[in-house]
DNA sequence: CGACGAGGTTGAAACCTTTCAACCGTTCAG
DNA sequence: CTGAACGGTTGAAAGGTTTCAACCTCGTCG
């Protein structure tokens, strides 16, 4: 209770004041069922009245490792990857394990940072969605004797565990949604065609379009994930001559697909009678977009309990075989798709 | 360049292979100068060779304290929060200062665990926006020598230093822009009220109000700040008789004013020429929304830079006297609010 | 009555880095 | 020629925790 001013307390102080030893201190906070109850009680007071607090770092020195597990997220400003690793952080949390956020922003240099830092913190564990070509790096990390799972990236899957959703699953869904709905002139929107989820979502929705006689999909490719991509491609889309504007959008992701709306809104096209309009990942902003917005949802709580579960299990038995997780998206219809 | 299998490489080691003492490979380590060229080449190419990583436990233990800082935010599923995370984190990333970030999610239970984490790492500094009744705790926490800076709170000025927005002059800009254009029956929707913020904006658009005869100023509260909150404040505004209902609405934040805007639109209500709405923050998704929302910027980047500067104060003289920087919001127009 | 086991407690070792006073050999000024 | 200064290197100490074999004290059993 006392807040003493002496500068730092440590288990020796504590062992000195209660007059035993400071291996006894030690069991009174790390194996309590060792200590009588007596010993116990007195020791804990004296901690309480010299506000004695546990120096990790020493905690960590002797262990040789960090409880904590590192998670690297592609963007933090993304509500997915936060909801994500809010899942990761609740599921850790559970056994007081701290969980790190750290945001790469799409910077392979960031990302790089992070990893000599998290080898030098000897980390218990990283979650991470890879932006670089940073195979060889968690290689070493893992030789090393870091556990590593991959999230929502199935790349370099051979060689490491890996949590993501089945983004093939999901375009084709979208699609076959808009087909069904009777559209017919598709349009994707979405990019750096060179992202993999970019170009899963795009490729399944163009098979799914091509087993409908006279239906089609054009792709429009955009540099970014944001709303401001999305209004450049609509503004484009806009521009075209009457018969091939399309009359429903599939776009790449909700962000995105805000951008959409906003700028189909602005020139008076009607959402959902002129052109149909879904996105994809359902973040919380496309329930709550004036015409709420029909989605492809991944399971982002069970994306993030999965990650940790894995990542405890790679802990537990670094040498077991390599394991991969995939989850299945899920369509949500709102009014952006149907009257 | 080789991984060999040793488990794990220290100093010694690296030393031993050099043959050096183990105080000249620390040297290479933090004081390159003090080395000779021809023994910095050497060492440094064992480093490689052996694939040394410096142990941070042990480099805390010795120094004391942690490089680290750490941010608890209220709510990363808040943009405005990751946006402020996202500066601050820049800011310190300059000086390979990693930047851990927490999520107290509301929770106080949550929030005290973290403090609890904190103190045993011996954390460089702490930014926090508080949740529950911590001040108690924090003044423990500063007196055994945590640095800490409240971020976008004033609770406890007196003892801590502070970086924040003016909520009062945010508030009455929002009103006066409303009045100036036109607006008699205002409404404010946003809480709890406890909040401070909630307050702080609703009694300075309240004065604002009194300023202009005739009119009119309601409080609808909330019992959170989210899209739902919006929309169910807006169903409890439009059911009041026609000669009561506003023509203007300014919410909390923006996450409530998307509700809002939802719930009109669904109602067949013409935002703006029915009912004018400004939110609060600017968060990306203000621009996008289908009619973009005028709103109350926060600054959000100069937000954490100033609070990262700030800390870095308190951490480099932890006696100074108590310092609090108060920044300015701006008024943001878009459609919500003009026609 | 002696041996044994159980329950508690102890003390030293180990974890790895950084720092700092001391040291060595060389050079330079006086 | 002496003494001091200098650049470079060394070795030991310190930092706080956890673990573990050893030890002590009783009570119990044969």
């Amino acid at each position: 209770m006392s807040t003493t001013a002496a500068r730092r307390v440590s288990v020796k102080d504590v062992a000195a004041a209660a007059g035993v030893s400071l291996g006894t201190v030690s069991n009174v906070l790390n194996h309590p069922e060792k200590v009588s109850a007596a010993t116990r009680d007195r020791i804990l007071a004296v901690i309480d009245e010299l506000g004695f607090v546990r120096n990790d770092a020493a905690r960590q020195l002797r262990a040789g490792h960090n409880r904590a597990i590192a998670m690297i997220v592609l963007d933090v400003a993304n509500p997915f990857f936060t909801d994500v690793a809010h899942s990761v952080e609740t599921e850790f949390a559970a056994q007081r394990q701290p969980l790190i956020l750290a945001d790469s922003s799409q910077d392979p240099a960031r990302e790089a940072t992070y990893l000599d830092l998290f080898e030098e913190q000897r980390i218990g564990g990283i979650l991470i969605t890879p932006v670089g070509r940073v195979l060889p790096r968690l290689r070493q990390l893992r030789d090393r004797g870091t556990a590593i799972v991959l999230v929502d990236r199935k790349a370099g899957a051979r060689e490491f565990s890996s949590v993501s959703v089945d983004d093939r699953r999901g375009g084709r869904l979208a699609a076959e949604h808009l087909l069904e709905t009777g559209r017919r002139r598709l349009a994707f929107v979405g990019g750096p065609a060179a992202l993999a989820q970019v170009r899963d979502r795009h490729v399944s929705a163009r098979s799914a379009v091509e087993e409908h006689p006279g239906a089609t999909l054009r792709f429009i490719e955009t540099d970014t994930m944001d709303a401001r991509a999305g209004r450049r491609a609509t503004d484009r889309l806009l521009a075209l001559p009457a018969a091939e504007r399309p009359d429903a959008i599939f776009a790449a992701n909700d962000l995105v697909a805000l951008g959409v709306l906003q700028a189909l809104t602005l020139a008076h096209v009607s959402v959902p009678d002129d052109i149909a309009l879904i996105g994809y990942d359902d973040i919380e902003f496309a329930a709550s977009a004036a015409i709420p917005l029909s989605s492809i949802r991944q399971p982002r709580d069970e994306l993030g309990r999965q990650a940790a579960q894995m990542l405890r299990d790679v802990i537990a038995d670094p040498s077991a075989p390599v394991r991969h997780v995939v989850l299945e998206p899920e369509l949500v219809v709102r009014r952006s798709t149907v009257r």
